[in-house]
DNA sequence: GATGAATGAGTATTCATTCAT
DNA sequence: CATGAATGAATACTCATTCAT
């Protein structure tokens, strides 16, 4: 499993410094970018010294998977605390998509981070990280995949649904520069939502 | 207007060395991300010496402008190729998002670029090359809001449309390492125009 | 206040290493100038790591400035530790003058540097150390204008005759590739010193 | 002899681009500092392209030299047709000094020059310019001796005379940032005059 | 004689990482 | 566990100099 490397005992106090070096990292991040910050920065802003501060990382890389891991862990969290399993079908479709919508526009920063900066993480951690986005995906694909079964949609690809739903909601933030100033999130809400349902609802034109 | 420096007063020299700067750099950030990739790399790649190839740009962010530019040109310049202006209405719309999704699956590494290292360049620079794009976008709206105009689309926001169109196509490339196993481009080429067709011509079913 | 940038916290640590670094740096500079003494230079001849010099300067300008403050230093030390302050009036003239001499011509290479590398230093560090060698003058001035108050000597100029005092003695080493060849450093403070006091003891001969 | 190399057979054409040469030099450097001025600097201020303007020169060291003789050239000139040579023994001491001063008034981008660059001549060049220089100086040697011999100064050692004379002049242009606030340029001259003269007239005090 | 493109060694500076205390 | 000083490889960028045309 990939793991982050720390030679300190105590699991707790792990769990709390990373906390803290991931608040510091993702500020920093933002602010200037993964490579221009440095472990100085993080040292600073986390008051912890530099050879501390790697008592609790191996590496520099390993504060970008933390990063990622912790960014995949809410977005699963918030999905999960959601109680979506309990609404009927196509309420459960509904809620998911509505559920990470709002989850991602919470948290921009980690959008664009994990679209920017996934890159430079070292391969082992990338596989790991996608392997997690990926188990997140299939929750989408179940619920598209029950509704179908249970003839409330049409036969579409669950895959391609699923993909559709994370695409259109993460490109709200990803293009924000150019759709923010034009559009407010409650109607690209409603209108990834309408697009959605447009569709397996009641299916294609045939493209015209 | 955003320059490149350039201290050589061949114009047609500059040119052809630009290109292959650009050809040299595109390859290398793919493999290694802007970041990582040297000067001493593209002088290598380029066989230019490490001086000429400063006679030939102004700094290392000139590169990464250099390419941004290179590709907003590439994606305006297919797009304008294509003959869509001859097409009627619905036609037009079919073809410039047929033409967007064949021309970004050739160009997938500047769309993963242009995603993944924007974010690198002055902000001079970064405001230039989103400008570019949204002035590319504005096409995609001028298309919808004709047909909506002419009375063959339903009255949706063309700029929701277009924004949706880039952002599903974009999609299929920045997700890649998930979708492509699973789908074909030609299946989410059909999948996308139908979606976006289902949506505009007969509308949403209200969420469900 | 102008300062050199450090991060080291220990500031007698600071200390050592900034003479290590003077020591290095007075002798380099000597033999090959500022401008072609290079850090690595320093580096080796401290045996300090090229990182760890740059957690005791903030830039290559630091040295330079490091010099010019510590020359300061020794000059002002070296008068006030001379008890001139004891002496009477002109006794005091006569003192200051023969200490500043001595002064100047045991830290030949100080001198040298001050004239021919002082143009190098940041506009800012230039001010300072101007202003500490103003303040330094301002003592030969206080100590004629107390003998002319005195009745001691003619009234002349006290701020031309420390003017005088200093030029005097900084061309025996400014222009020492000329002069030692010919004339002994006794032979030279007698002079200057004669100089000096015919002119404000009895007066001029109003130029022939 | 020392020269500076050139590949160019006309020699009027010669004389001419080194003029434009030295002029543009002496502002640079009066700018920015030998150092900091490049070669294309030169080549942008003359118009002259990088390649021409080492026809005309070797190195850049070349360009130091030129602007030292023409120094040295020049303020001989100065000395030489002020006609001192016609005036009555002590009138010839008096009219050097004061062209001299008035000279390096004139020239004291040149004195600073001197003063600060010399050392960054090639040894061989530099040789050669301290040669020009001590052969000017004997020219105030000269005029005392001869006065010492008519009986008019007292049996004072010319070589210092001379010393003090130089450095005297030149104090005042080296140390203008701190005394051209305070003291005139006319006062100082009259100052010169009569500390020198009060000295070789009427001699010391004995230093008190 | 003139042009301007090309060369490449050289330099200040940064920063992830280690380790003695 | 924590500190902070030390390491040194790496890198963007400059500039004197050369040379084909």
């Amino acid at each position: 499993m990939t793991t982050i490397t720390t030679n300190i005992k105590n699991p707790e106090r792990v769990r709390v410094k990373h906390e803290q070096i991931f608040d510091a990292a993702l500020s920093l991040v933002k602010k200037k970018g993964f490579n221009k910050m440095t472990l100085r920065d993080i040292s600073k802003e986390t008051r912890m010294s530099l050879g501390n501060l790697y008592d609790y990382i191996g590496s520099k890389d390993d504060i970008l998977f933390l990063i990622h891991q912790k960014a995949a862990k809410i977005f699963e969290a918030n999905i999960d605390s959601s109680g979506w399993k309990d609404a009927p079908p196509l309420e459960k479709l509904r809620k998911i998509i509505e559920v990470e919508f709002d989850s991602k526009v919470v948290c921009q920063d980690l959008v664009m981070l994990m679209y920017q900066e996934s890159h430079e993480l070292p391969k082992e951690a990338l596989r790991n990280v996608l392997g997690l986005e990926e188990k997140r995906i299939t929750v989408f694909e179940e619920v598209v995949r029950e509704s179908i079964d249970a003839g409330l949609l049409r036969p579409v690809n669950p895959v391609v649904i699923a993909h559709f739903i994370i695409t259109l909601i993460d490109g709200w933030v990803l293009r924000r520069w150019s759709i923010h100033k034009k559009v407010t999130a409650d109607e690209m809400k409603k209108s990834i939502m309408d697009m959605i349902f447009s569709y397996v609802l009641d299916g294609a034109r045939e493209g015209a």
